[in-house]
DNA sequence: TCCGGGATTTAA
DNA sequence: TAAATCCCGGAA
């Protein structure tokens, strides 16, 4: 929940298998809260193989798989044996680092061309996963560790007022709850950190 | 072991 | 509005 709204700014990175190529870095823009009391969490009726995770420590991965087709990926948040977890619903696409001359595409991880399909705004858990490669073979990966594929480096914090809540989107319980929140980006930035 | 549904996305 | 399509969780 405030957890939530802190992820908000802060940057994912995108570790390639391939050690030397440069990270992919995305900023997350969009975010939803899922708590163990809540209907729509995976760990309302207490910890499972899937859901087990979210019971562990803060600072890891819960990825799971959904529809048969699209991985969603989530930060744990609550205490070791509390279940708490933020789905990661929107990111955009930063800028490759300075220093990225030798003309590499910012994106370095591509699912052939797919990469191009996408633009640099990844709308949905679903999709920025796919972009990003993500599986189930994330799932459990210390988000706060620069050794891991994949983690979450400190960013721009959102000015206050930035922020918007709105219900939850695509459950069937507990829609009531405004626990999806969203850095208000109107025209080119709100994130002009400068 | 089998069966139904799901924190989604895209297309008609 | 429906289909694509895999894993999890509960029932048998």
């Amino acid at each position: 929940m405030e957890v939530a709204q802190s992820l908000l700014g802060q940057h994912l990175v995108r570790r390639p298998a391939d050690a030397q190529s440069t990270p992919g870095r995305y900023e997350i823009v969009e975010v939803e809260a899922y708590t163990q009391d809540d209907p729509a969490s995976h760990a309302f009726n207490g910890p499972s193989k899937r859901s087990s995770i979210m019971f562990g420590p803060p600072g890891h991965a819960y990825v799971y798989f959904i529809y048969g087709m699209y991985h969603c990926l989530n930060a744990v948040t609550e205490l070791d044996g509390v279940a708490g977890a933020v789905l990661i619903r929107g990111l955009r696409a930063l800028p490759p680092p300075t220093g990225e001359e030798a003309g590499l595409p910012s994106r370095k991880i591509e699912p052939s061309e797919l990469s191009q399909k996408i633009g640099p705004k990844l709308d949905g858990p679903g999709k920025l996963c796919r972009a990003l490669a993500i599986d189930l073979a994330h799932n459990g990966v210390a988000l706060f560790d620069h050794r891991s594929p994949l983690f979450i480096a400190p960013g721009v914090s959102p000015l206050p007022g930035t922020i918007i809540a709105t219900p939850r989107i695509g459950i069937s319980k507990a829609q009531d709850r405004p626990w999806r929140f969203i850095i208000d980006t109107r025209a080119g930035g709100g994130k002009t950190d400068r």
